[in-house]
DNA sequence: GCCAACGTTGGC
DNA sequence: GCCAACGTTGGC
């Protein structure tokens, strides 16, 4: 079985790598763009997934997890008080999906900033000016450098 | 807090 | 099915 690698994005003061370092593992839900719900989908457990802060003062690859349980549809979307109720998303068909990230441990940040510097980073989404995509896939590569640097 | 990038929505 | 308007992400 082939290890494939992933990165996801967190906002430091929404959901930190301590937060999920504490409850060990947690459903990752909440994502509502196709893009990265198609990554999301393509996960297999044991993938390695890094953890990415956005939204802070350094942004940047702070932890490493990995695929517990593969993708089960979001609860969220059915749930009309949660800010991520999709109306239009029925149970029979629904249109978000959640897999299961197991923390594995807490790296120093490699910085969004170090990352650019790296000639292998250079055609990741990740490192591209306005990237909005809060799921990414990385090559084999990339992960077993971040693994390496890290 | 500003603003560039870009995904989504809705009118036509 | 085009595209303008709008909303959101996320770096700075």
């Amino acid at each position: 079985m082939t290890i494939n690698y992933w990165l996801v994005k967190t906002e430091e003061d929404v959901y930190p790598i301590d937060k999920l370092k504490s409850d060990k593992e947690t459903l990752w839900d909440g994502v509502r763009n196709y893009q990265a719900r198609n990554y999301l989908k393509q996960m297999k457990k044991g993938d390695i997934v890094f953890i990415y802060h956005s939204n802070c003062k350094e942004p940047g690859i702070v932890g490493l997890g990995e695929i517990s349980k593969e993708a089960i549809p979001d609860p969220l979307q059915f749930v009309a008080s949660s800010d991520y109720y999709d109306p239009k998303s029925t149970k029979e068909s629904p249109r978000w999906f959640s897999p299961t990230i197991k923390y594995k441990k807490t790296i120093p940040n490699i910085s969004l900033e170090t990352l650019r510097q790296y000639s292998w980073m250079k055609d990741s989404p990740l490192t591209r000016t306005g990237n909005r995509l809060s799921v990414l896939s990385l090559t084999e590569r990339q992960g077993l450098e971040i693994i390496k640097s890290s």
